[in-house]
DNA sequence: CTGAAAGCGCTAACAA
DNA sequence: TTGTTAGCGCTTTCAG
C-alpha cells in the first residue's frame, strides 16, 4: 500500500484536492466550509494522511529548514546551543541541518553552498569572524541569518551574544578582591569578536579597579583551543612575566593552561589562579574544579532561535535588534588569594 | 535575478531539458555524446548552476537525507559519534536530521515520525532499547536503519557498537592485576543490551579471574546518568557491601562514583578504584583522571554511516552483519592497588 | 544519442 | 465556498 497523497484524502473526502488542501492548512483553513473541513480532516486521519514536505516546498520555495554552522560539534560549548535552538525550532516546524567548519574559510563556504543548495530557509551562525566577507556577501543576497557567540562588524544582522564584557568585568572584580594585582589575560584570537571584546573588558576591568596595568599581561592565543591556549602560556611564563593569576579568554583555553601547570609542576590555586569563561559542561569536575563565567546556553540557542523565525516571518526590514545575554560567575576551587611573597 | 534552472542550463547549451538532466548526472552522462555533455557542463558552469534537490527528490522520492537520533546531544558521547558520520555522509550528498529523544518513548515516536514525514532516506539510531516496539514496527515496514551503540532483540538490523564484553574484560583484569578481589559493577539498565552486555561480561570475567564472586557486587543503575550512579553506589555502600573497585557501566556512572566520593570523603584511587567506560573527552582532565574503557568514537559513527550507506544501495535483501568495534583500555590516576587493610 | 511528454505531491491564482 | 488549471524543477519512460 502506497502512502496516501492529497488527492487519496480528497477523493475519501468527496472533495478536489484543492479543496482538501485548503482544509489541511490552518491558515486556509477559514475559506473552506467548516462540514467540508471536517469530512476532509477526518478522512486524512482514517487514512493516515502526512503531508509530503517536499512536494510543498517544491511549490512554496521554503524547506521548512534551517542551517546551524558551527566550528565543531564536538566543542561542549555548542551541543547546549544546539539543544536550544532545536527547543524552539522544532515546535515551530523546522528541522535544522548542522554543519561544522572546523574553523576553515573554505569547507565554511563549501559547508554553506550545501546548506543553500537544500534551500534553507535561514542560517543560524556561530562562526562569526569580525571581518567575515562571506556572510557580508550571503546578507546583500538576502539570505537570512542570526549570529550566536561572536559578532562580525559591519553586517546588520540579528546577533544574540553573552556580555563579554560584564563576564570579564567580574572575573576581574573576584580576583583582585581576592588580592590579585598582576593577571595576565589569555587572550582569544583578535580576529574575533568575542576575542576583542574580552580583551578591551580586561584592560578596563584592571584600570578601573587599579590593578598593575601592564600591557604585556595580556597574551594572545591563536585559537581558542588547548593548545594554543598552553603554547600562549608557556610563551609568557617563559618571558620571565610575573602575575600570579590568569583570566582566560574562554574554558578550552583555561584546560591549555592547567596542561601546563601539570607539565611544569604549578600549582592551581596556590601559585597561579584561574578563572575560564562559558562554563562548559564537566569543568566543575575538573582538578581543580574551574571557576568560570557560566553563560546561558541553552538560552543562547533558544534566543537565537526565535530571533531567526521573527526575521523569517515579517518582511519588514526592521533594523535588526541584538541582545546580550546576562552572565553569572561561577567561584569553584580554581582561585584563592595569591601567595604570600 | 533568479537562481538558474535546469532548463536555463539546456537553452544556454541549446539542448533539450532531459539532455541536460543526463549530462550533469554522473550515472547517466554515458548516455549523452560527449561534446554534448562537456557543453552543458560547462553552461553550467558559467550560470552558476546548483541543482535543486528538492525537486530532485520529489521525483525520485528518495531525499538525499539522514536521520539520526540521539537521546540527548548533550551527552557528550554523542558529538564525536555524530562527527564520525557526517565525516561520510556528507561526501557521499546526504544530510543529516538530529533529533534528540531524552530517552522518552513518546518524544521518540514523534521525533522519528517528524523524520519521516521528511522523508529521510534512512535512520542511525543510537536509543535502541532490547524491546523496542516501535524500531521492530519501522524495520517491519521497510525503513532503512543502522543501529549504533546499543542493539534490540530480535531485529535483524546491522548495528556498530564498541566490543563491550572485551573492554569490560579488559577493565577487571587491570584491577585484578592490581590486587582487587572484591570488584562493585555500577551496571546500566538492563532493558539496554550495553546494560546486559557489560553486566554479564562483568560475571564471565569476575569467575574466569577467580575474584570473589558476589552477585551484591552487581547494582543496576536505573540510567546511564550521574544521578542515578550515584544513587546505586550510595545504596551499595550503605548496605555495608565491601569492595575495593569500582567497573562502572559508562563514564557518566563513574562520574557519578566521583560525587559520592566527595559526599563521603572517600579518596579514590587510595581507597576506591574506579573504571569507566566509552571514553568521553575531557576525563583525562578530572580529579583524578579516570582510568576507562576507551571506544573509538568517530569510527562508531563513520562505520555505522557506511553500512546505511549500504543498506540503501542495494536492495537485496542480504543479512546485515554487525560490527564490533575495538576498544583499548586507558590507565589514568584512578585506579591504584588496594590499601592494605 | 536526443527530444517530447508526463508527472512526482502540493499550492495558488483564477473562475465559477 | 469550491473546482479548474497550471506549474514549482527535476527525472524518466518512450519515441524518434
Amino acid at each position: 500500500m502506497q502512502k496516501p497523497t492529497l488527492r487519496d484524502v480528497a477523493k475519501a473526502a468527496g472533495v478536489h484536492a484543492a479543496t482538501a488542501s485548503r482544509a489541511l492548512n490552518p491558515e486556509t483553513r477559514v475559506l473552506v466550509n467548516s462540514e467540508t473541513a471536517l469530512r476532509v480532516l477526518s478522512a486524512a486521519k482514517s487514512l493516515g494522511y502526512t503531508p509530503n514536505p517536499i512536494a510543498r516546498s517544491l511549490k512554496t520555495a521554503k524547506s521548512g529548514t534551517i542551517g546551524v554552522v558551527l566550528p565543531d560539534l564536538t566543542n561542549p560549548l555548542f551541543p547546549p546551543i544546539v539543544r536550544g535552538i532545536d527547543d524552539i525550532l522544532g515546535p515551530a516546524g523546522y528541522s535544522c541541518f548542522i554543519v561544522n567548519t572546523d574553523n576553515d574559510a573554505e569547507r565554511e563556504q563549501a559547508q554553506i553552498a550545501s546548506l543553500r543548495s537544500r534551500q534553507v530557509d535561514g542560517l543560524i551562525v556561530g562562526t562569526a569572524w569580525l571581518r567575515h566577507p562571506l556572510l557580508t556577501e550571503l546578507h546583500e543576497q538576502g539570505v537570512k541569518m542570526v549570529l550566536f557567540n561572536r559578532r562580525a562588524e559591519r553586517l546588520d544582522v540579528p546577533t544574540v551574544t553573552p556580555d563579554d564584557a560584564a563576564g570579564i568585568a567580574l572575573a576581574v572584580r573576584h580576583l583582585a578582591e581576592l588580592g590579585h594585582r598582576r593577571i595576565l589575560h589569555l587572550a582569544g584570537p583578535p580576529a574575533t569578536s568575542t576575542g576583542t571584546a574580552r580583551a578591551a573588558a580586561f584592560r578596563d576591568a584592571v584600570r578601573d579597579l587599579g590593578l598593575d596595568d601592564d600591557p604585556a599581561l595580556v597574551a594572545v592565543c591563536a585559537s581558542w583551543t588547548e593548545e594554543d591556549g598552553a603554547r600562549a602560556l608557556r610563551t609568557a611564563l617563559d618571558s620571565g612575566l610575573r602575575f600570579t593569576a590568569v583570566v582566560a579568554g574562554n574554558d578550552l583555553i583555561a584546560l591549555g593552561a592547567y596542561d601546563v601547570f601539570r607539565e611544569r609542576d604549578i600549582s592551581c590555586p596556590e601559585q597561579i589562579s584561574v578563572v575560564g569563561f562559558n562554563g562548559m559542561p564537566f569543568i566543575d569536575k575538573l582538578r581543580p574544579p574551574l571557576t568560570t563565567v557560566t553563560i546561558p546556553h541553552q538560552q543562547i540557542g533558544r534566543e537565537a532561535a526565535r530571533m531567526l523565525l521573527e526575521t523569517l516571518q515579517d518582511d519588514t526590514d526592521r533594523p535588526p535588534r541584538s541582545v546580550l545575554l546576562p552572565v553569572a560567575l561561577t567561584v569553584r576551587a580554581s582561585t584563592a588569594p595569591p601567595a604570600k611573597a
